[in-house]
DNA sequence: CACGTCGGTTTGATCGATCAACCCACCGTA
DNA sequence: TACGGTGGGTTGATCGATCAAACCGACGTG
């Protein structure tokens, strides 16, 4: 009951182990009676190449790695983890395997890289969570690592490796969009302080879709809190009892925007104000939360695509994706100013 | 600039291969000043050893596979990310990779068994959502492939592997005293349809906790849907008009409580009833929902430890770990009848 | 003084695959 | 007839580590 080898299927085939290993790797070069044979012994004997074996000669191991984050607020944590499950199911269809790893900060991430790279040959990394001044896309690319990251590079327009994001600035300027045609003349947004890539991003949106309306975002409609519910539930406290009377407010995250529904059941009534969150997470689902929701599964299979592309062409020139959101539409912006 | 092999390292300290294999396999065979050195060179020339050859010789991949489920629900579902991430962390402490899966159901979870252990060598599996009825255990028991289940063998008492479980009943139990203790005396339990062990044993425990108390489980207190916000706010609203007027909800689940707060909500006012969740999940923190936490960090290294034991040593008789949850209070268990 | 032992080290074989080169018939063409 | 090309296969070396066995000098002992 040992695991069959190239060398046990031979025999039993009765050719050479190339000659096995060419109907795996190069069938064409097989006669068509000699490969039927081959192939037949194969499934008898449940032979599986072994990747060990394989990635020694070969220096590939058909494995990517991707870090695991720790889980942060929570509420809008999920988005990591939806994206890697659809990285992993893409991968599979590819062939590949994903690896994980934690690591605390950026520093400890590039000594995981190195591990990782020299230890266990992994072919390519997906990064996530880029931010200003990031220093790992600059290591990646300086030694040669295939990678793509889904991120955009913030704040390094000279940045010359692939990536996938999803465009948040038409995300809220859409929901803003809708809340305009639902009636809305003045909409808030309710970010988080500026500085970060993502989150101005995202205010950006707000403000353009407030400009196509010809409206004026004022500063006070421009409120800038930590993520979290609890900052949600205070900063919308704040709009409801702004002059300009806000009726309806774009949040950049789903947890502000959760926090804004609390704070408008304490304030007695939903009706107050619209609410649109970011990122459709179960819980906007869950509470009747309009949100902007990332095409994750899109995102992963680009991701991939490109990781993909540097391994098969290791010069090949990066190349960028930037893929729109949707605005689902739920019970919180179903109300009328 | 390649990478340097055991035999660089051997020449470039002047002793043969082996010495240095032994320098890091085995210390205490080599004469410390020869491991001095060794080391220096090591650290000098950036030197790792390489895991596929390793793995070749040894038939060890330091790898553990666990499968990555599809996010059901999505407000639960982050249970078993966060579990993932413990695990991938303390796995990390002791050298060991995590390596990711997914499965459309139990008989392709074993086709990916079959494929990761013949192919990757993987040296375990880490096991999850286990239910009645599964063919997995049984596969892993006999092909001899070291597992631990997080989660009990439901309905197979006569299981030998080892698992790691929490008691869900001990939670739903201590979620009544809890109650009881703020003077509760009609208490209801929201759950899931018989047939499932996990939500059958927590509705146990919730019978326990009544009689403790002295007080009858009566059936009209005991509803069960399929788990979701929305099936829990329409049978919270039942609750709402039954004859015993319950006080007080014990739910299987934070989305059945989130549910249940919508109904109170719409019903107007959280102070009708006391309302209790499972797995305090990151929504449960911001809505100030009182839920029932899993030590999932201590499940997740109670796992990895199994997993390692039957590795280390084949033969050796299973283990089992029962661990206590733990009740956050919040907001939702305020109100006192 | 010869012999067994022991700490420390080296040597050759091996894990399971792929690569590179070579072999052998057989064909067409100069 | 000799030569080059080609389809189909084979053989030996190699990837980077570990294992098993041998080696070697020094030391203790009968």
């Amino acid at each position: 009951m040992v695991r069959p080898t190239l060398q046990t299927v031979a025999r039993a085939a009765g050719v050479s182990r190339q000659t096995v290993s060419n109907v795996l790797n190069a069938p064409e070069r097989v006669h068509p009676s000699t490969r039927e044979r081959v192939h037949a012994v194969i499934s008898n004997l449940g032979y599986r190449p072994s990747l060990a074996a394989r990635q020694l000669r070969t220096r590939r191991s058909m494995t990517l790695a991707m870090r695991l984050e720790p889980t942060r607020d929570g509420v809008n944590g999920v988005v990591l983890d939806r994206f890697l499950h659809a990285l992993v199911d893409s991968a599979q269809d590819d062939g590949y395997r994903v690896l994980l790893y934690t690591a605390a900060d950026d520093a400890r991430e590039i000594d995981a890289f190195e591990e990782l790279l020299s230890t266990s040959g992994v072919d390519g990394v997906v990064l996530t969570s880029t931010h200003h001044g990031d220093p790992r896309t600059a290591w990646l690319t300086h030694r040669g690592v295939p990678f793509s990251s889904f991120g955009r590079p913030w704040g390094e327009p000279e940045a010359t490796h692939s990536w996938v994001d999803v465009d948040g600035a038409a995300g809220t300027r859409a929901a803003v969009a809708h809340l305009v045609s639902r009636g809305h003349r003045t909409i808030a947004f309710l970010g988080w302080p500026a500085g970060s890539g993502v989150g101005d991003d995202r205010r950006l949106g707000w403000r353009r879709g407030l400009q196509d309306a010809g409206l004026v975002p004022t500063a006070t409609l421009d409120v800038a809190v930590p993520d979290g519910t609890p900052q949600g539930t205070t900063a919308t406290e704040w709009l409801l009892r702004a002059p300009e009377q806000p009726t309806a407010v774009v949040c950049a995250s789903d947890s502000l925007a959760l926090g804004a529904l609390v704070a408008l059941d304490r304030a007695g009534g939903r009706d107050r104000l619209a609410v649109v969150g970011f990122d459709d997470t179960p819980v906007a689902e869950a509470v009747g939360l309009t949100s902007v929701a990332q095409p994750l599964r899109q995102a992963a299979r680009a991701c991939l695509d490109q990781v993909l592309a540097g391994i098969a062409a290791p010069g090949a020139p990066p190349t960028h994706t930037l893929l729109e959101p949707a605005l689902v539409e739920r019970a919180s912006t179903a109300v009328t100013p």
